[in-house]
DNA sequence: GCTTGACCTCAAGTTAGGTTGAGCTTGTAG
DNA sequence: CTACAAGCTCAACCTAACTTGAGGTCAAGC
């Protein structure tokens, strides 16, 4: 039995929890990589789960998969990434990551600074003038942005 | 000059932020309401302006439309919300935020607990196993959950 | 009384993030 | 050596959350 064996889309699949379309989809968008069999089947090596995970956390948190592929590409290419890359990774997230944070503790905190306070009627509040940054960004679906 | 103006989709649109036509799409939703004019044309009482807020201050830290207009129907239908009625609504996804906020943390703090340690390689992980349940959750694009 | 800008409705288009299905190939177990 | 599950590709479809456009109405100024 080989030591280091290499996993089909079926195998990433259930142990990441992800379907097989996803994986597909991810691939497509340069999120993952996979080499083929002589028979054109992929093969990924282990660290994709770890890739995968990386991918649905940050999801789950509001960063599209164009920003997660963005930090990925500050991955090394040749090996397979260390701790440290992505530490430094979570690292170039951090600002946005900082302020969506702060943005959820208000909401969770009855929304206190800007939906208690007064400056809805006006417009120096800093969630508000968030807002309109995002109001002109575009057309489509809007998403959170982070960094 | 009366003391209460009400406000044209104009006005709310310049003093919210939000653009007109995403003003129509939030009452065709139900998250706002209106009445019309003699002749046909919206008229909003000012608390519409802190329905909007909400509205994106939830919407960006991932809450749905569609859980956003479901938590304002626990809003008293008669009168104008008070602060009170505002942090109830909040207190309902505190859950929810509370959860998002830990995830946040984790990918802000180097991903420590869940792509640092051992679990990705197996599947007790919270995170691994939260996402399992949402790979069930049916089709379409994926978006936060709270609540 | 007419022009001009703000409104209205309704249908169609857009982006993100996938899923579904058809039609065809691979690989492994019996 | 033959099933048949698992893969592959590609096009079509789906939801959320809006925007854009066409075609028509309303109202305030000159």
């Amino acid at each position: 039995m080989a030591p280091v064996r290499e996993l089909t889309v079926g195998q990433v699949a259930m142990r990441s929890g992800v379907a097989v379309s996803a994986l597909h989809f991810y691939e497509a968008r340069g999120l993952i990589r996979s080499h083929r069999t002589a028979g054109n089947q992929r093969r990924y090596s282990r660290d994709v789960l770890r890739r995968v995970a990386i991918i649905r956390v940050a999801q789950e948190v509001g960063i599209s998969l164009a920003e997660i592929a963005a930090a990925f590409r500050s991955l090394p290419e040749g090996r397979t990434p260390t701790r440290e890359d992505w530490n430094l990774l979570s690292t170039a997230w951090r600002d946005g990551l900082d302020h969506k944070i702060s943005q959820l503790k208000k909401l969770r905190d009855g929304l206190t600074d800007c939906i208690g306070c007064g400056c809805m009627s006006i417009d120096k509040c800093p969630l508000r003038n968030k807002e309109d940054r995002l109001a002109r960004e575009g057309t489509g679906a809007r998403r959170l942005v982070v960094g």
